[in-house]
DNA sequence: TAACAGTGTATGCATATACACATATATATC
DNA sequence: GATATATATGTGTATATGCATACACTGTTA
């Protein structure tokens, strides 16, 4: 990385520096998740409906900032997976989505390989900083869904 | 987004809020770009194309922080319309990409459109903040490049 | 010069992302 | 009760992303 980056649009540009940052964080969560078989999306969509319990796809899309067509997509690979199960709800018109219990194994098995390179982040960032960080990012957040 | 997205490990996951503000800031940024027919990611590789002109396609997924490949597939789309060349060089197996006079086009056509939101998103969270964030996220790119 | 290691790029596959649109159901209004 | 409107979800299509791998060419070495 020279320094032609820092010059110009490209450089400057808040969306870019943000998938940027996006992606190598990605890479780096995915490399760590790996022995789990789960991508770093996957373990947090698994960590959420976790939380959460039954939940509808358009809250949980809510819950997580995420497109309710995306939050399908990537529903129906963990469903496919045997992960969650997307089952039918009172109102006929909405689905619960659901942790089974091989969504619930998978995920207890995730999550020590997700606390090691969390870990090493926050140690290598200082808490500090990262509750900086955060709150500069929820920020951003709340001025780009304004 | 009610708080019970405050707690347990998929909010304080790195990696999770960090995808979550490079969601939102896409969106913001491809509805502003969207009279250009450019999403944000075009956006960027157009300006980068500018800025370091013919360039192989290893060395701008370097300054661009992209997997090589990522880059082949987003620069296709780019040729496709006309906006980008992909031309031999003199070792055969290289490749130069650069901007085409349409590509230059566009990138002017765009420039406005980008500036009119990153301003917005800048005067919303203080120069000074954006700097601060700016840094913090340089430090996360360190960290996760390692 | 034939074999081989190195470099640069592209392709096969899978997932992630989101807009436009379609479908299905519930609720309100007449 | 029929029709309009609101709500909840899924699909078609397209781009973005990256790992594993294959391909193409260069340069070296036996």
């Amino acid at each position: 990385m020279t320094d032609l980056d820092a010059s110009g649009a490209t450089a400057k540009c808040v969306c870019f520096t943000l998938r940027k940052s996006a992606r190598t964080a990605g890479k780096l969560y995915d490399e760590a998740l790996k022995p789990s078989g789960l991508k770093n999306t996957q373990f947090s969509l698994l960590g959420a409906l976790n939380i959460l319990g039954e939940i509808t796809v358009g809250r949980l899309a809510d819950e997580m900032a995420m497109d309710r067509t995306t939050l399908t997509r990537n529903l129906q690979v963990m469903v496919r997976d045997g992960f969650v199960e997307n089952v039918a709800a009172d109102d006929a018109r909405r689905r619960v989505v659901r942790l089974t219990k091989a969504g619930q194994s998978k995920l207890a098995e995730a999550l020590p390989l997700w606390r090691r390179v969390q870990s090493q982040v926050l140690t290598s960032l200082g808490d500090e900083r990262w509750r900086r960080l955060s709150d500069d990012l929820s920020a951003v957040h709340a001025i780009a869904q304004r």
